[in-house]
DNA sequence: GTCTATAGCCAGATAGAC
DNA sequence: GTCTATCTGGCTATAGAC
């Protein structure tokens, strides 16, 4: 039982390590451009190694989705349990949370075009509970939010849920860090301030 | 003389369908997962024809984005004709068409990660020149607004641009458009109010 | 489960006749 | 300039030895 666990442990690393090449090719080249054969070499293991714990390209991306997700609601769940926390601070939390995750050069890049990638998230249900929880926690913080006047109430919770989601992957804050002008806090202050000065009544 | 002008006319009018499939195939698929094949088979030529009038993949969609930027900047002098408007309302004008022009599914998505692309891209000098007329008009545009205290002044007039440039590619209205629970005017306005809300002073 | 080597495929680009 | 046919390279995925 110990040996299986441990086995079970040096896979779970190695896996995870994986996950971290890929997190990173794809927020850095995007899913079309990075190639296994990238990932390989970044990990440091052949390309067959790969294809025994990954059975496609696609696999590879929806693992990175998955634990972002799965980190996303780690830090949605700190939030929770601190009720001084007004719902549109938890949302204001959670993006800029993901602005810096994305100015770290962390945020795998999804084109929402490539249907074989489409087809295997639809599919991969540990994706879609992830998306789905996540959803379900922000969807809740927005109409606690619109009930208490911090966000307009006129504007449909889902344009609401898809502007934060787009902010979290936006260009924006990637150009700006790229002109080495500001420092990342200004630009993510920057950007949640447009983002949820617009999203109030007005 | 006639004869040569004529069959410049039949060229232009060859190469412009050429540019209307790519458009399209642009806005639809990206141009990871465009390819040369579709758009000789949409044009209905073949794909060695393409290769005649354009030298590669990344020279069609240079070419198809310098005809948007060329009509964007046919929409942006009708506005400058008209002393009426203010300086943020022609921002919204513009912001409002290139939205329309999304949901139109006639707005070409060109990857920020693709190396060859931005390659050619940056050094062709039509498209350069374009955009730079565009972004100097808008940049004109930005900080009249900032003086008269329609937009906040308080941010960099870059980053101004970079916001109404990413809402001209953003994923949000394509999304609520899928929905299929609003008209399309209604989720223009809706992105339009969030945006421009967001620039205002706090 | 790891490797080397390779199959199979697809897409960008071109040759050469007309 | 247009076509058919083909080349070429790169990428996903796998075979098979260890």
């Amino acid at each position: 039982m110990a040996k299986i666990s441990f086995r079970e442990q040096v896979l779970r690393v190695r896996e995870d390590a994986i996950i971290t090449s890929v997190n990173r090719l794809l927020a850095e080249k995007g899913f079309d451009s990075m190639t296994v054969d990238e990932v390989a070499a970044d990990v440091g293991i052949a390309k067959a190694s790969l294809y025994k714990h990954f059975a496609s390209k696609e696999a590879l991306a929806a693992a990175a989705m998955v634990r972002v997700l799965a980190r996303t609601l780690e830090h949605m769940n700190t939030l929770t349990g601190r009720p001084e926390l007004t719902p549109v601070q938890c949302l204001r939390s959670v993006t800029g949370w993901a602005l810096q995750l994305q100015l770290a050069g962390e945020m795998p890049a999804l084109p929402s075009q490539n249907s074989t990638l489409r087809a295997t998230l639809v599919s991969d249900t540990a994706y879609l509970d992830r998306l789905n929880e996540v959803s379900e926690q922000m969807g809740a913080w927005i109409v606690a939010a619109q009930a208490d006047g911090s966000i307009d109430d006129t504007l449909p919770p889902e344009l609401v849920l898809y502007t934060l989601f787009a902010r979290a992957c936006d260009p924006v804050p990637g150009v700006m860090q790229a002109s080495g002008q500001h420092t990342d806090e200004r630009i993510i202050e920057w950007v949640l301030q447009t983002c949820f000065n617009g999203l109030r009544k007005s």
